[in-house]
RNA sequence: GCGGAUGUGGCGUAAUUGGUAGCCGCGCUAGACUUAGGAUCUAGUGCCGUAAGGCGUGGGGGUUCGAGUCCCUUCAUCCGCACCA
C-alpha cells in the first residue's frame, strides 16, 4: 500500500543498524532449536505458574488487543525465571465453539478443518511476538486426548452428590447405602427437589425409580428444568450466556422453556465459592461481580397455613421483623401450589394469567418491569402470629427459581410489594418507624418496630433476631441462607462440542466406563438438527454403545473444556490421569492468571466449581485454582475519518472541514500514520476514491479520529503482524506495555510507537560506535554509571512486581537517555541493563548479549541485584516553599539538623525576596523531603 | 435503582507513605547535519502574561504548614447486577 520508494528507504536505513527482522527470526529459531522454554518438574527449584486465558481461535485472527495480556504474563514469566523460579508458562486453544459450527452450517466445511486452520494462523501470529511458551504442553479442547478428561470429570460428577453436612462431594454409592438403611431420614444433601422415603420404599422401587431418584442428587444430573432456550441458535444456554434476555453470542432472543436437560449442581457449592473469594488476590471489582452473581442473602423460611387446606405455603424473607405488616401473599405463577389452592371460581382467570406469562419471553418480562400484573387465587393464608386471613395472589414479579417461589408481601417496606398493593388496592400497614408510607414504601433497615406485638420498639437488627427466635420457638420455620446462584445448564443441542459419555436404557441415563473413553465425536452429513428436531448428533449413524443402547445426542457447552485446562497443562500427555499426583503436587495451582473480565461469571465460576469438586474427590491438592488474577484492560479501536465535501469526490483536511458541508467517512487506519492520510494509498484503497481530490493543510491531509470498538466495519483493526513487520516484535511488546496501565481500557493508537522504536535504536547505539561497529569497554564503571544502573534495577524490579509495566518502560528510556549523556559503553553496566530488559524485549537483548561475548542464552542468567550503596546521596536538593508554593531549590547536606536546615533556608539569598522583611510564622522542615515557610 | 471504576497539557500518561504537579513518549516550534528525510542530533513546549507574576489535576466546599492523593458534596463517562423477597 505504501509507495515503493518509501518502503525501500526504510529497508536500507534498517539494514544499516538495528536489523530487527534478522535478529528476531534468528533468536526465535534459536529458542525453538535449543528448547529454551521447555520446563519439567524440578523439585530442586521453587515453582511458579503463569497462565493466560487461552483463546478461542476465531477466523479473524489476532488483533493488536489480544496479545496485551500475553505480553504482560510473558514479561512476568521471564522475570520469575531470571529470579530462579521454575516457571510453567503454557498456551493452548479453547477450540470448541459456536462460530466454527455456524461457519460449517453455511459452507459445509467441517468445523475441525476450520478450527485447525485458525489455530495454525494463531500459532504463527503468536510465534512472531516471541513468547516464552512451552509449546510441548499445548492443549486443544477438541482433541480426544484432552476431552477424554472432560468426559471423565463429568462421569465423576454423575457419580457423586453434595453432602451439606460434610460440605463436600461424596460418592453416590454411600448415598445408596444410606437409602438402604434409613431412607431419607438422615439425608442432608443438595438436591433438585426435597424427597422423603423410607428404606423399605427404596428397596421396593424399581431400577428405573431408583435411578430417577438418584438423579435428584447427582452433581451432574438430568432433569426437567426451566432453561434459557435460544431458538435462533437452536440450543439452550447457561445463565451467564444470556444478558438482558439476549444470547451473549449473537444477541438472539432467549425464552424460558421447561426441558429435560443436563445440569451441573453448581448451586451446592455456592457457600464455598463465596467464602473462597476471601483468600484470593483478585481485584475487588471482580470479587464483587462474583459475590453479586452468587448472591447470598440471610433470612428466614416461614410456613403459612392455608385456610381449608392441608397444604402449607413456605416463604422466604430477609425481613422477618416486618411479619406483622403482611397484607397479602404472592406465589410465582409456575409454583405447583397454585393448582391445588386456587378456588374454582378463580380457576379461569388464574389459568389465563399463567398462559399469558408463559408466552412472554425473558426479554419481554425484563423490558416492562413497570407493568404490574397478577391474579387472586381465591385462597387465604393464615397469619402465623395474628391468625388473620391473608389473600394469596400470583404474579410474575415473584420468581419460581429463587427462594421458595413464594413471598409474604409487606407493602409498607418493600417497593415492589408497595407498587402491587397500590395497583390492586390492597391494604398497607406500617410496621417500622420512618418514611412516609402514603408516598412510597420505606425499605431502609433503620427505625423501630411498631404495630408488631412482641417486636414493638426494637430496632430492625434486634427485631429480626427476636422474630427469628419466635419463628423457631413456635415451629413456624427456621433461619435460612439463600443463594441466587443457579445450577449450570450443561447440554447444548449442537455438534461442535464434547459428546456426553452417556447412554440411555429404558430412558434412564447411565454413564460409560472409564476405559471406554474418549467417546469420540462422530462424523455427520450436515451440521443441523434432524428432521424430527433432534440435535445434530441424531444424524450420526450407529451412535450407540456396543450393547446397542442409544447415546446422548446433546453435546457439552463451551465452558466444559475450559474448566480444568490449567490442570492439564501440568501433565498434558498423561494417558492415565487428568494430571498425575506428582505433577499436581509440584505445580499446585496458578500463581498468576491474566485474562479478560468478561469471564467473571462464566469460566471463573465454573472452573472454581470444577476444581473444588476435583479437590473433594482427591484428584487435586488445591481448593482454589487461581491464586492471583489480573484483568487486562480492553484495547479499543481508534478510528480515523476523512471529510468528504457534500456531493463531490473532494476531501477536506480535518482543520479546514468547518468551512464546508462535509460527511465524515471511516478510513482504514492502516493507511494513516500519525493522523496523516497516505493520499496515494487512499486512492488505491477502493475504486470510488480513485479520482479523489484533496484540500490539504500545509501540504498534508489531517484525519479526524474517535475511540470506538475495534471492528472490521470501522476499519480500525490493527493486526499485530503488521506492526511486527514494520517495527519488530520487541517494539510491539514494549509499545503495548507503554500504552498505559495494564488493567486500564485504552485505545490502540499507533501514533506513539515511534517513541519506543527510537528507544530501541538508542539502546543499540549504546553498544556501537559511529561506524556501527560493536564497541564496548571492559574498564571499571564510573560512579555515575553505577548510580544510573542501580536506580534502574530498583525501579524495574518494583514496577514488574506491581505489574506497572508502562512505568518500567519509561524507566528504561530514562536510563538509556542518561547512559547516553554519560557516553557510557561499559560492558558491566550495559550487560546488567540487558538482563533487566530481556523480559520485555527478549530478541534485542539476546542479540546484544551474544555480541558482548556471552555464549549461553540471556534467559539462563540471573536478575541483577540492586545495591543501595551505589545510589546513596550526601546532599539533597530541597524544594523551598512559601505557604505551600514551591519558590526555589536549595542544595543542602543530609548531615544537617532540622534547625540548621531551617537557618540555611531562611538566610539564603533567594528567601529574602519572599520573606519581604517579615518574620516567618512557622517553618516546617521534613528532612530529605521539603522545607515550607509560612509567612 | 444498587454496586464498582475512572476523570490530570493538544494526545497516551507519571507522581508507590499527604511533601517540587506534568516524569517518559507522541505531537508541535526553532535550529544543526543532509541531494533528500517519515533518519539522527540540539533546544523549547500546562494555560494566561513582554515580564514580574498569576492560574492550574471534572465542579463546589472542608481538614492541613502543605491535598491529584484524605473527608463531604456534586457532575460526567464507562462497567457489572437488576422484580433475588
Amino acid at each position: 500500500m505504501r509507495s515503493e520508494r518509501k518502503k525501500q528507504a526504510f529497508f536500507i536505513e534498517n539494514t544499516m543498524e538495528y536489523t530487527f527482522k534478522e535478529i528476531e527470526t534468528k533468536w526465535q529459531k534459536y529458542w525453538l532449536e535449543n528448547k529454551t522454554y521447555q520446563v519439567e518438574v524440578d523439585t530442586a527449584k521453587p515453582k511458579f505458574y503463569v497462565l493466560d486465558m487461552f483463546p478461542y481461535p476465531s477466523g479473524a485472527g489476532l488483533h493488536v488487543g489480544h496479545p496485551l495480556g500475553y505480553i504482560a504474563s510473558d514479561i512476568y514469566s521471564r522475570y520469575k525465571t531470571l529470579q530462579g523460579f521454575n516457571v510453567l508458562h503454557p498456551m493452548g486453544y479453547d477450540a470448541y465453539g459456536l462460530p466454527a459450527e455456524q461457519y460449517a452450517i453455511q459452507t459445509g466445511q467441517h468445523p475441525a478443518v476450520t478450527t485447525e486452520k485458525n489455530i495454525k494462523r494463531y500459532k504463527e501470529q503468536l510465534d512472531k511476538i516471541g513468547f516464552s511458551y512451552d509449546w510441548n504442553r499445548e492443549i486443544r479442547t477438541c482433541n480426544p486426548d484432552y476431552y477424554k478428561w472432560t468426559q471423565w470429570a463429568f462421569i465423576q460428577m454423575f457419580n457423586h452428590y453434595f453432602d451439606n453436612n460434610t460440605e463436600k462431594a461424596e460418592p453416590i454409592t454411600s448415598l445408596i447405602e444410606e437409602f438402604e438403611i434409613n431412607g431419607t431420614s438422615n439425608i442432608n444433601a443438595a438436591c433438585t427437589e426435597l424427597l422423603s422415603f423410607t428404606a423399605k420404599d427404596w428397596k421396593n422401587y424399581s431400577e428405573k425409580e431408583q435411578q430417577l431418584t438418584l438423579l435428584n442428587y447427582r452433581l451432574a444430573y438430568l432433569a426437567e428444568t426451566m432453561v434459557n432456550w435460544c431458538p435462533e441458535l437452536g440450543t439452550v444456554l447457561a445463565n451467564d450466556e444470556v444478558k438482558e434476555g439476549l444470547s451473549v453470542r449473537g444477541g438472539f432472543p432467549v425464552e424460558q422453556k421447561k426441558m429435560r436437560q443436563w445440569s451441573l449442581r453448581v448451586s451446592a457449592y455456592a457457600k464455598r465459592l463465596l467464602d473462597g473469594l476471601n483468600n484470593l488476590e483478585w481485584t475487588e471489582s471482580l470479587k464483587e461481580i462474583q459475590k453479586n452473581w452468587i448472591g447470598r442473602s440471610v433470612g428466614a423460611e416461614v410456613n403459612f397455613e392455608i385456610q381449608n387446606s392441608e397444604q402449607k405455603m413456605e416463604i422466604f424473607t430477609t425481613r422477618p421483623d416486618t411479619i406483622f405488616g403482611v397484607t397479602f401473599m404472592v406465589l410465582a405463577p409456575e409454583s405447583e401450589l397454585v393448582q391445588s389452592i386456587t378456588t374454582p371460581d378463580c380457576k379461569e382467570k388464574i389459568e389465563t394469567y399463567i398462559e399469558a406469562t408463559k408466552k412472554r419471553t425473558e426479554r419481554e418480562r425484563l423490558a416492562d418491569v413497570k407493568t404490574i400484573s397478577g391474579e387472586f387465587t381465591g385462597a387465604y393464608a393464615i397469619h402465623p402470629f395474628t391468625g388473620e386471613k391473608i389473600p394469596v395472589w400470583i404474579s410474575d414479579y415473584v420468581l419460581a427459581g429463587y427462594g421458595t417461589g413464594a413471598i409474604m408481601a409487606v407493602p409498607a417496606h418493600d417497593s415492589r410489594d408497595y407498587a402491587f398493593a397500590k395497583h390492586f388496592d390492597l391494604p398497607i400497614i406500617q410496621v417500622v418507624s420512618g418514611g412516609d408510607i402514603s408516598e412510597e414504601s420505606y425499605d431502609a433497615k433503620e427505625g423501630n418496630s411498631m404495630n408488631s406485638d412482641f417486636l414493638n420498639g426494637l430496632d430492625v437488627k434486634h427485631a429480626i433476631e427476636k422474630a427469628n427466635e419466635e419463628i423457631e420457638a413456635r415451629g413456624l420455620g427456621k433461619q435460612k441462607i439463600n443463594y441466587r446462584l443457579r445450577d449450570a445448564i450443561f447440554s447444548r443441542q449442537r455438534y461442535w462440542g464434547e459428546p456426553f459419555p452417556v447412554y440411555f436404557k429404558d430412558e434412564i441415563p447411565y454413564v460409560l466406563e472409564e476405559n471406554q473413553l474418549p467417546l469420540e465425536l462422530p462424523e455427520i452429513d450436515k451440521y443441523l438438527p434432524t428432521e424430527s428436531g433432534e440435535p445434530p448428533l441424531g444424524r450420526a449413524t450407529n451412535w450407540k454403545t456396543v450393547d446397542g443402547y442409544p447415546l446422548e445426542l446433546n453435546t457439552m457447552p463451551g465452558f466444559a473444556g475450559s474448566s480444568a485446562y490449567y490442570l492439564r497443562y501440568m501433565d498434558p500427555q498423561n494417558n492415565s490421569a487428568l494430571v498425575s499426583k506428582e505433577a499436581n503436587e509440584y505445580w499446585q495451582d496458578v500463581d498468576l492468571y491474566i485474562g479478560g473480565t468478561e469471564h467473571a461469571t462464566g469460566h471463573l465460576i465454573y472452573s472454581r466449581f470444577w476444581n473444588k469438586f476435583l479437590y473433594d474427590i482427591n484428584e487435586v491438592c488445591k481448593d482454589e485454582p487461581f491464586k492471583k488474577l489480573i484483568n487486562q484492560g480492553m484495547i479499543q479501536g481508534r478510528s480515523n475519518f476523512v471529510y468528504r465535501i457534500k456531493n463531490s469526490n473532494k476531501y477536506v483536511s480535518y482543520g479546514l472541514r468547518k468551512d464546508y458541508e462535509t460527511t465524515p467517512i471511516h478510513v482504514d487506519v492502516n493507511i494513516v500514520k500519525n493522523d496523516i492520510l497516505d493520499t496515494v494509498a487512499f486512492k488505491e484503497w477502493r475504486p470510488e476514491f480513485r479520482d479523489a481530490d484533496f484540500i490539504l493543510e500545509d501540504g498534508k491531509y489531517h484525519c479526524g479520529w474517535v475511540v470506538e470498538k475495534m471492528s472490521k466495519s470501522m476499519f480500525n483493526v490493527v493486526n499485530p503482524d503488521v506492526i511486527v513487520d514494520e517495527y519488530g516484535a520487541d517494539t510491539l511488546r514494549l509499545y503495548e506495555m507503554f500504552l498505559g496501565p495494564l488493567e486500564a481500557h485504552k485505545p490502540w493508537d499507533t501514533n506513539g510507537i515511534d517513541g519506543v522504536y527510537k528507544f530501541l535504536k538508542k539502546l543499540w547505539r549504546l553498544f556501537h560506535n559511529e561506524e556501527n561497529k560493536f564497541y564496548i569497554s571492559n574498564s571499571e564503571p564510573t560512579k555515575e554509571e553505577l548510580k544510573v544502573l542501580h536506580k534502574t534495577i530498583k525501579k524495574i524490579q518494583d514496577d514488574i512486581e506491581r505489574f506497572s509495566f508502562n512505568t518500567a518502560i519509561s524507566a528504561f528510556m530514562i536510563c538509556v537517555n542518561e547512559l547516553n549523556s554519560l557516553k557510557c559503553n561499559n560492558k558491566q553496566v550495559l550487560e546488567e541493563l540487558l538482563i533487566l530488559l530481556a523480559p520485555f524485549a527478549p530478541h534485542i537483548a539476546e542479540e546484544l548479549w551474544a555480541k558482548a561475548g556471552n555464549t549461553a542464552s540471556i534467559t539462563k542468567t540471573k536478575f541483577p541485584e540492586f545495591q543501595q550503596r551505589f545510589i546513596q546521596e550526601d546532599t539533597h536538593e530541597y524544594p523551598v516553599s512559601f505557604n505551600g508554593k514551591m519558590r526555589f531549590k536549595l542544595n543542602l547536606s543530609l548531615n544537617l539538623s532540622k534547625e540548621e536546615i531551617e537557618q540555611a533556608a531562611l538566610n539564603c539569598e533567594q528567601a529574602q525576596k519572599w520573606l519581604d522583611g517579615k518574620n516567618p510564622k512557622k517553618v516546617i522542615v521534613v528532612p530529605k523531603k521539603i522545607i515550607n515557610i509560612v509567612v
